[in-house]
RNA sequence: GGGCGCGUAGCCUAGCCUGGAUAGGGCACCGGGUUCCUAACCCGGGGGUCGGGGGUUCAAAUCCCCCCGCGCCCGCCA
């Protein structure tokens, strides 16, 4: 760096560190490891870029750790003593070991909200978007040094689950005959619980739209639940619920620190404490019939949205009011708050930092947005419709093809390592389809692509990790990497492997930074990608001398890619 | 109607925050590769108006403006 800028400034530009350091490209090319434009120097003084280029490569003083300097066009191209750049890489690996990547544990305690999802029945998968982006960010916030918690909130409060509530306190055979008619339409073998339970859910919703008397039922049991005396079956449906899709979700590596149930904020009056301080809020006004509303357009959210109603006329609360409840709690215990919601919740998160503004409390929630996956034909998925695929579902298929992938690739597996091995490539395949993707983009649910073993999917990396642990164990080396020189590493494939490795750091902390999580799906495809070319052409266990050496690096890879499954919360598989 | 998000080969996608060299991958397609460390792999090939138009800049997929298409939201629901 200080020789470059030495070099710069003999070549007559101008130029500060900062400056040189954001002029300079650090991913290079196929010239260097680092590329520097010289455009902007060329301005100034009135000089070819091109011309700068090769008077600067001339001017350029040997550089420690640099083994050439060239100048192709208007660019300068550094290339890292390849030697240096082994040694210093594969040393910090091995030091590291499956902490290579993280960073220095950091004091800021950060909270990850994410999935949430109701507890009306199974999770359907476009729903999991939300876990897996969720649970992969709080993955990569751990390694990256954040003392993390993990949060689930449960909606026991809503009419959702007031509703599933209100159809089981009354025998199937008293049900009313639309709903007992769709809910037992077809019910399938060996149907779990959460399953069973959530069938009428649907059918509940349909007819309340056509039925008043059912519908003040409803809103009276709404009010029961939430005055602090909802019936006992009401925790009970909601926490069996809950459990089939925490058993699903746990399946795919997803699991919670914490469960915090929405009604906790009405028990110990915290939300009636968050009512009087959006009472005092500047903004804030009663209407005529006794709501509590609250102007937010000074926060710049839309006319047609900018009136929110904290209290109603009966004086109970809403979601928003407990959602600020929710968050003031988060606050008091962390200091970094994340939440991941969809997009439809997207005006709720503007409305809830305004409001937040209006009782004066300074701090803000960081929002991780996602779209929700759709169904071919358009629209989301939808339990009515049909157009819903269960998570438990989709596992069930996906292990269903990997059996029938491993058992012909691999007739000499015992029953229970074929299992274990099905289930691995099977979510791992889920979760590397879901997060690969970036989270702000539409997707549409396609079987064929989410059950795929092949190209850039969880498989491959799962494959190419098995590839390198089998060449280690064929060593029967104790400790293979523990002595290797660098100057048999200088070959094209070995370099180019050596570099994807050295990124690997910063690719952590970019997703830490930028919350882009599915770029950590795309190093581990890389890093697959080129140890499958090395692979393919270098020997490693038949190669002599180069042989230690060798070991090493395929040791390293395997530690790298190890590091990022673990990040990605895909297993890893020491064969398949 | 307004707000937000998305638009990159037949299909899926990276790159956009922070502008730089022939726009990276994958699927599908065509042609090769297994007496040799796992072929869920590798090598080669064809395929691109980066939605359209304008602007800023030496330089735009990237920044700004307008338009088009798709999605979501605009409840005293959650």
């Amino acid at each position: 760096m200080d020789g470059l800028l030495q070099g710069c400034r003999d070549a007559g530009a101008t130029t500060t560190p900062e400056a040189l350091r954001a002029m300079l490209d650090l991913d290079g090319s196929a010239e260097g490891d680092v590329a520097l434009p010289t455009h902007r120097f060329a301005k100034t003084l009135r000089q070819a870029p091109e011309q700068f280029a090769g008077s600067l490569v001339e001017h350029l003083s040997p550089i420690s750790g640099v083994a050439s300097v060239s100048s192709t066009g208007a660019f300068v191209n550094l290339r890292v003593d390849p030697a240096l750049l082994a040694t210093e890489t594969l040393s910090r690996v091995f030091a590291r070991a499956e902490r290579y990547g993280h960073g220095e544990p950091t004091s800021t305690i950060t909270c990850v909200e994410h999935t949430s999802a109701n507890p009306t029945g199974p999770l359907h998968i476009g729903r999991v978007r939300n876990g897996i982006v969720g649970d992969t960010l709080a993955r990569v916030l751990r390694a990256s040094g954040a003392p993390l918690t993990t949060q689930y909130y449960v909606d026991d409060l809503g009419r959702q689950a007031a509703m599933i509530t209100w159809i089981w306190s009354k025998p199937p055979t008293q049900w009313p005959v639309e709903i007992a008619v769709g809910a037992a339409a077809s019910p399938p073998e060996g149907e779990s619980e959460d399953a069973r339970l959530g069938r009428p859910y649907p059918f509940v919703s349909a007819y309340l739209k056509e039925h008043a008397d059912a519908q003040a039922e409803v809103a009276a049991l709404v009010q029961q639940i939430e005055s602090g005396n909802p019936p006992p079956l009401h925790r009970e449906l909601i926490e069996k619920i809950l459990a089939g899709m925490l058993a699903a979700l746990g399946r795919i590596g997803i699991r919670f620190d914490e469960f915090v149930w929405e009604s906790s904020f009405l028990q110990d009056r915290s939300v009636d404490g968050v009512i009087e301080r959006l009472d005092r809020a500047p903004h804030a006004a009663r209407q005529p019939n006794g709501a509590g509303a609250i102007d937010v357009s000074a926060y710049g959210l839309p006319k047609e949205s900018s009136t929110v109603v904290y209290t109603r006329a009966n004086g109970t609360s809403l979601y928003v009011t407990r959602d600020i409840a929710y968050h003031l709690s988060k606050f008091a215990r962390f200091e970094r708050v994340i939440d991941v919601l969809g997009q439809d919740h997207r005006l709720h998160s503007k409305t809830l930092d305004a409001l937040l503004a209006e009782i004066g409390e300074p701090r803000r929630p960081t929002f991780v947005i996602y779209q929700d996956l759709t169904v071919p034909g358009g629209g989301r998925m939808s339990t009515r419709g049909g157009t819903a695929v269960w998570l438990h579902e989709l596992i069930e298929e996906a292990v269903q093809r990997a059996r029938a992938e491993v058992l012909a690739r691999r007739p000499d597996l015992d029953r229970a390592e074929l299992e274990r091995i099905a289930e691995a490539v099977a979510t791992g395949a889920i979760r590397y389809h879901i997060v690969r993707v970036a989270p702000e983009k539409p997707v549409i649910f396609q079987w064929e692509d989410a059950l795929s073993f092949e190209g850039r999917s969880g498989p491959f990396i799962q494959y190419a990790f098995a590839r390198a642990t089998s060449i280690l164990e064929r060593s029967e080396e104790s400790h293979p990497g523990s002595t290797y020189s660098v100057e048999r590493l200088l070959g094209v494939e070995e370099q180019a492997l050596i570099r994807i490795l050295a990124r690997f750091p910063r690719v952590v902390r970019e997703v830490a930074r930028t919350g882009h999580v599915h770029s950590i799906a795309g190093y581990a495809h890389e890093l697959a990608d080129q140890f499958n070319r090395f692979y393919h052409a270098v020997p490693v266990l038949t190669s002599g001398e180069d042989r230690p050496s060798r070991l090493a690096l395929v040791a390293a890879t395997r530690q790298t890619l190890g590091n990022a499954l673990e990040l990605l919360g895909i297993a890893r598989l020491d064969s398949m």
